[in-house]
DNA sequence: AGGGGTATTGATACTTGGTCTCATTATGTG
DNA sequence: CACATAATGAGACCAAGTATCAATACCCCT
């Protein structure tokens, strides 16, 4: 539900406006990931009257808060998915576009591994892994 | 050199033709990644009178080939980084740009157990490592 | 070496994803 | 309940990339 994404908004000292709650609850309403550009098709299908700035304005503020989180999706497109504000990666289903997220599962022994080789300090990673979801893999 | 990038190219069947040959040079020439933009500002510093769609359309094809890459910066902005056609990954130095290319050292593991815990198969990733090259951290 | 089919080119228009500005409006604090 | 101030929507703007298309340049063939 929303709710969660407006008591973390109202947790980060925001206003929880109008149309704040509006896009909330779009966002709440899909599963999996979404386009800025759905985001506005939704608003302007229901007639929110919600402006385009007002749509990236939230979507920036909830990924400053890690509750939603751009990836880069392999064809080169970017998309939004909602999520937990700890340290996590994703797997993306690129048939049906439903996410999971996973906990650190051994990246830190691969960024020491290459930091040593390479004699670089890394201060941070991005991880995604693209594949089928238990879903699509049944219905082939 | 750019002789590099224009074998390949000739490997792969496409036409050795004047831009590209002199794009190449201009890739050759810069290190560490570039964006787009620096390349066409390049050319138009030079009056080299190569067409902004022609650039675009050679990093495709050099991407098709492997011997570009296409990273997604932290701030949000892509570069592309010349690269062997080999699967690895990018460490890239925050500071200067500087790239580093670190074959496989355990990432296998990590999807494994990720496909393990989610229950999706996995055919993909993509991992970007950030930090600062060993040049940057001396000079603080 | 030269002709010619075809890949490639540059100009330009367009698209997509996102940011900026600014006058108007709504929020929540006191 | 008033008011300072955050947030809004409209629309211009920007950056990165793609599509179209007539003109050009490769390079294969002989």
């Amino acid at each position: 539900m929303s709710d969660e994404l407006l008591r973390a908004l109202d947790q980060a000292g925001v206003r929880l406006t109008g149309p704040r709650r509006e896009i909330a609850a779009l966002i709440a309403r899909r599963n999996g990931h979404f386009t800025a550009a759905d985001l506005i098709a939704d608003a302007s299908k229901r007639r929110l009257g919600v402006g385009r700035a007002t749509i990236f304005r939230l979507l920036d503020l909830l990924a400053e808060q890690g509750l939603v989180e751009r990836v880069d999706l392999p064809d080169g497109r970017h998309a939004y998915v909602p999520c937990e504000p700890s340290h996590h990666h994703h797997l993306v289903c690129v048939a049906c576009g439903a996410i999971a997220e996973v906990e650190d599962c051994g990246i830190d022994a691969v960024t020491a591994e290459a930091s040593r080789r390479s004699g670089f300090s890394i201060e941070s990673h991005r991880l995604e892994l693209f594949g089928r979801c238990p879903n699509c893999r049944a219905a082939n």
